[in-house]
DNA sequence: GATGAATGAGGCTTCATTCAT
DNA sequence: CATGAATGAAGCCTCATTCAT
């Protein structure tokens, strides 16, 4: 099987190329944990490079300025995302469980795919930054918060007209969930760093507390105790 | 010899005096503002003095460096808190009122104390630069935040003790309130400024809504339908 | 007259003002000289700042950037001209001289106000930045070059009309005197610049040998011999 | 064995050392056209590569650094220049021609040879860069400069001597023709290139003009009109 | 040889801080 | 005290040069 001949070996030629492809995802990452440990302005290009493992000047081969590094950590994020929550979208809508499942199930996913990584990193970046980088704000609004937020409006409107859940002001009534939501993630990112390692929030039993309560809270009061509330496995 | 020599006129020196007693002051404010709407690292000293109307060397002789007009910044606006939180502390851990309404009070009044001013930006500058100032957020923590989640947290235990609310994780149904605020504070000062003025989150609308939530979630549920639960003013 | 009271002396006050009203040119001088010797590129603004006795920042508060000094450093000396150049337009223009004595008298002046003068710089350094500078270019062209060409213009062509001067190309002949006067800048501070100082180029030689040529040139065949050509100062 | 080996086939090793030999000189073109559009600092190795077709790493094979390649340029296009005007000057110093005859045959042949070129850009490029290459300014000076103005001086003095010109400062007379031709240069490339298309020099009739000056200038009072002078074409 | 990814010294620019007036 | 001109350390970014492939 001579068919190797006078073309540089695969692999040889490869790993450069490997390494060049590899390159713009390794500075993301590195970025994305510097830029939500220190903001963006604390956040040295030479430290990023560093934790990358490479140096100042190859940075500025894959993005054109700090500015557009950041940029690029939030899209890049941002569409990793995206699939995800379409699919959390389809699956949930087309589902025959009740309200209250499907409420606790987003949260409960929402934890799994992104609270309990470092994705959260994102949220607390784009907050931070919001007013330094409104496009990045704008552009995280329309793409991740407002999607989840009008299939959560939806959920919550069936679970009212189907008569699980209160009358109540539905539009509103989603920011239980996003104002749970953000507490975990800032509590993580800044809050949380305070204080010494005990007393420290433990997100599963903070989510499963704020469900038990919003469930309460949104459940009709002729509703008999919904059996599972104080569960999250 | 009528206004000859060359000390400036009584008037005029008590003018000076008067303003230089309200220098510190009028940076502090001019601080609060410009770090809660850029941050700390993309505020310019010289904007601060510029917008407290004297000169960037002014600035300096009341503060010896940026970092420490920042601290002051946080410590000022915490001190004017800490009166009024030990205050409303006592008030209602002395009062009569129902577990519910006492903490339909709390958020009520916190609003008109605080979510409603200027004071908000403080916590979103120590939340935002915890990281950069963790002996802030710490003193912010301690002096502020910890206070007045035992507080909450004792009216809740008092609620379950007493009956009134369901047997529930009283320690963590603080987070209830605690993300409730800064929801609203995150709104303000960053989230909420995406996006049209239109579908901008009314806030009076937003703590009803949030309390109805609670205060169902919480109760226990054989109660009857608390009275006053959706009202506001 | 006790004139003086509680503002400060003018002395005391006015040497910081001074200095900063100075500065501009300061820099300015310092930054021709520069740009002049080493050329845009390789000049390095720390340079300038420490030519001019100041610091790197101080040249920013005056320009705001490398470039902006650059293009104050032509406009400033072209407003500098500028005068000068309309003063001698009329005063040539409206004599009675003959057209030769007007295009000697030209040149000569010229020399004495331009050519043995540091602004001759200006020229060379217009020239040799023309391409990464072409606003610059375009405005000294527009504002120095074609009113002096325009100038020349018309002397030669009443020259022509009034018999004194051969028939000959109105339009093309002024460069007889552009390229004289060019041969002369780029001698001053670039050609010139190589070999020993023996051997140097002698302006005051070099305009009279020229315009011993050109006259001799222009002059119609049949004129008797000029009585004044060979003289220069 | 039929081509099977990893050694290229001849037809390509040929090729390539075809090319390889070449590569040098396309490098040297170039540089010498970007070197003359932007001058030495403004132009990029990286660009010089990319118009020759190679990749930067190439051009490091052939010239160890970018002012070697600057070196280069010019004495490659010295080189080439060199032999040529050792013909031009033996052929013109030999004729039996008139010095007027010679001096338009000097500057026709110069436009014909250098002046209509892309070799004109050398002259351009020593003098902008004279201030950081010395060395090769006076190179220039010494292999170009110096000759061309030896033979020219050693026309007029014979034009003189033979009583076909004016007595007249021989010495310096020669600036008259280096004047025209340095001017067309700069026109070329730097002073001509603001402006509209329309006013451009052209530059035949901008050689005839001087030409016809000069010559006149030059030629002795008493001379009838030479029959020639305006002729260029 | 040829490539182009990687490097890092060096330049421009900002801005907190100082200090003469 | 107040001012604001001056400073210079520090950060972003460029680009000539190197070297593994």
């Amino acid at each position: 099987m001579p068919a190797s001949s006078d073309t540089p070996s695969p692999t040889a030629a490869g790993k450069r190329a490997r390494r060049k492809d590899a390159r713009p995802s390794e500075l993301l990452d590195a970025a994305l944990e510097l830029f939500v440990e220190k903001g963006f302005a604390a956040t040295k290009v030479e430290a990023v490079a560093a934790r990358a493992g490479v140096s100042k000047g190859t940075l500025f081969l894959y993005f054109p300025s700090k500015a557009d590094l950041f940029r690029a950590v939030v899209q890049e994020n941002l569409a990793a995302r995206f699939a995800d929550w379409n699919t959390e979208y389809e699956a949930m809508d087309g589902g025959s469980d009740s309200a209250a499942d499907m409420l606790r199930h987003a949260l409960q996913s929402w934890w799994t795919r992104v609270g309990s990584t470092k994705l959260t990193g994102l949220t607390k970046l784009v907050i931070s930054e919001a007013q330094n980088f409104p496009e990045l704000a704008a552009c995280y609004h329309a793409e991740v918060v407002q999607p989840s937020q009008q299939l959560l409006r939806r959920v919550i409107q069936r679970g009212i007209d189907r008569g699980e859940f209160r009358p109540l002001d539905a539009e509103y009534a989603v920011y239980s969930v996003t104002s749970t939501i953000l507490y975990l993630v800032m509590q993580k990112h800044a809050i949380g760093l305070v204080g010494p390692a005990s007393g420290q929030l433990m997100p599963e039993r903070y989510i499963a507390s704020q469900l038990d309560i919003i469930l309460h809270g949104l459940l009709g009061p002729a509703q008999g105790p919904p059996s599972r509330i104080p569960a999250l496995s």
